[in-house]
DNA sequence: CACTATTTGTCCGTATGTATG
DNA sequence: TCATACATACGGACAAATAGT
């Protein structure tokens, strides 16, 4: 069986948190199918050269999220899943990554900001921001250069009292999440989405391509300590200067 | 200060790990400038509300990540970084919500294979796969159905020895991901790249979208726990019908 | 009915790592 | 640096439930 994924011993994570790891996404991905015998204690004790204490505690974070059921004297059965929904889980990310990259952009790139103004939020963007229709908010326009060519355009859309800590000159030469730092607020968490969308005659000359041509399309929320959105933003870039990179490991970091 | 972050219990990782995650963020996203102070050991203590080994602790790891350099009666210097290199770290996620993202893939939707070959590999695949040119891998494409719309085409790639351990019928009914690890490869890594392209002659059908429409382009490669690559995939979507969901967190989860 | 093997539950002692004051 | 507390991890021991002989 497998136990390479458990050598690797400078990992901050406890033992009995990684082998609870590696099982659960064994049952979630069907190696071990609903109603089936989950190996026991002594098993992977045996299997992963960890101590049975381990091995139990890592069964039992199973049974405690209801993946499993364990009866004395018979084994550790698979639960069957009533509800699909708890599979829907997306991916989840360290911020640190998105921060570097951001910071990354702001050493190695130029910005021109197109515009920057203050205007009522309409449907879309107050829902995002979870703000009431009409509020006043700031937005900005930005296109990034990478050695001259244009590498996306980037429309925030930030509430009025932050927006109001910073000028326009700012945003040219520091990351907004910089800015929106300063203003004390913390970001704890970014939800990200992904998708794509065609250039038209408004993005495609800011970006240098042909109207038609596909983008890449980056919808983000910033949240800050409080859990409240504080900038709603959207990026477009050319698939041909940009794409996104994930690195997806059984461990997290 | 931001104690927030920590004062979540809960965490299998332990507290100097979180600290040190929260202070290399903050070098990396500038809050924390190049040759400045770090805030004293005391200071942290205050401010996240720990111990103050623990921030030494904190700190003797940055330092030992050569991000600050630390004098005795003096304090935590922020290093001046030589290359960007160290920045360009791609976004680090767990593999599990990719595996329960698959697995309900394959509960929710149907599966019709439209190709099934034995071929000789091209430059771009024999890349990908780190093979050489010309080895015979096996090809399929399936497309996926929602409730009767497509969803996705998928076009995988997968060394020869793997792809004759089952056949196209089990491609119809099990995750491609659920028959490698029955030939026996664990997988370890998965890199992911995001990107678009535009639907063609070929592929606007399948999805039953027009030629021209901008669809979300996914590739993957399934890394396996001796290192080697298993199966390249390719995996077209309809902005419409799917996006790419993150949450980024200050921890991992 | 005992007897045995398997499996989980609970307990002890010990060593190390983490965290506080 | 020290003392203390708790979590983690190991090895071992014994009890209780289950199933088959």
């Amino acid at each position: 069986m497998n136990n390479y994924a458990l050598s690797n011993n400078d990992s901050p994570l406890p033992l009995y948190h990684r082998l609870y790891v590696i099982l659960k996404e064994s049952i979630l991905n069907g190696t071990y199918q609903p109603g089936t015998l989950l190996p026991s204690e002594t098993e992977l004790t045996q299997a992963y050269g960890v101590s049975r204490i381990t091995a139990k505690r890592a069964l039992n974070e199973l049974a405690d999220e209801d993946l499993v059921e364990r009866k004395r004297g018979k084994g550790t059965f698979v639960k069957k899943r009533k509800s699909t929904e708890l599979l829907h889980t997306p991916i989840q990310a360290n911020i640190q990554a998105l921060m570097s990259n951001l910071t990354v952009i702001d050493l190695e790139t130029s910005v021109e900001v197109k515009q920057f103004e203050y205007k009522k939020a309409g449907l879309w963007v107050s829902q995002q921001l979870q703000i009431p229709l009409n509020s006043t908010i700031q937005r900005a326009v930005r296109v990034r250069y990478y050695k001259d060519t244009p590498f996306s355009i980037s429309t925030s859309h930030v509430l009025k009292e932050i927006g109001t800590t910073y000028t326009e000159e700012d945003l040219e030469k520091t990351a907004l999440i910089h800015l929106i730092q300063k203003a004390g607020h913390n970001i704890l968490h970014v939800h990200q989405t992904i998708t794509c969308t065609l250039a038209n005659e408004e993005t495609a000359p800011l970006l240098k391509v042909s109207v038609g041509s596909p983008l890449l399309k980056l919808r983000r929320i910033f949240i800050n300590t409080n859990k409240k959105p504080v900038n709603y933003a959207e990026m477009l870039y050319s698939p041909e200067r940009f794409e996104y990179n994930m690195n997806l490991t059984l461990e997290s970091p």
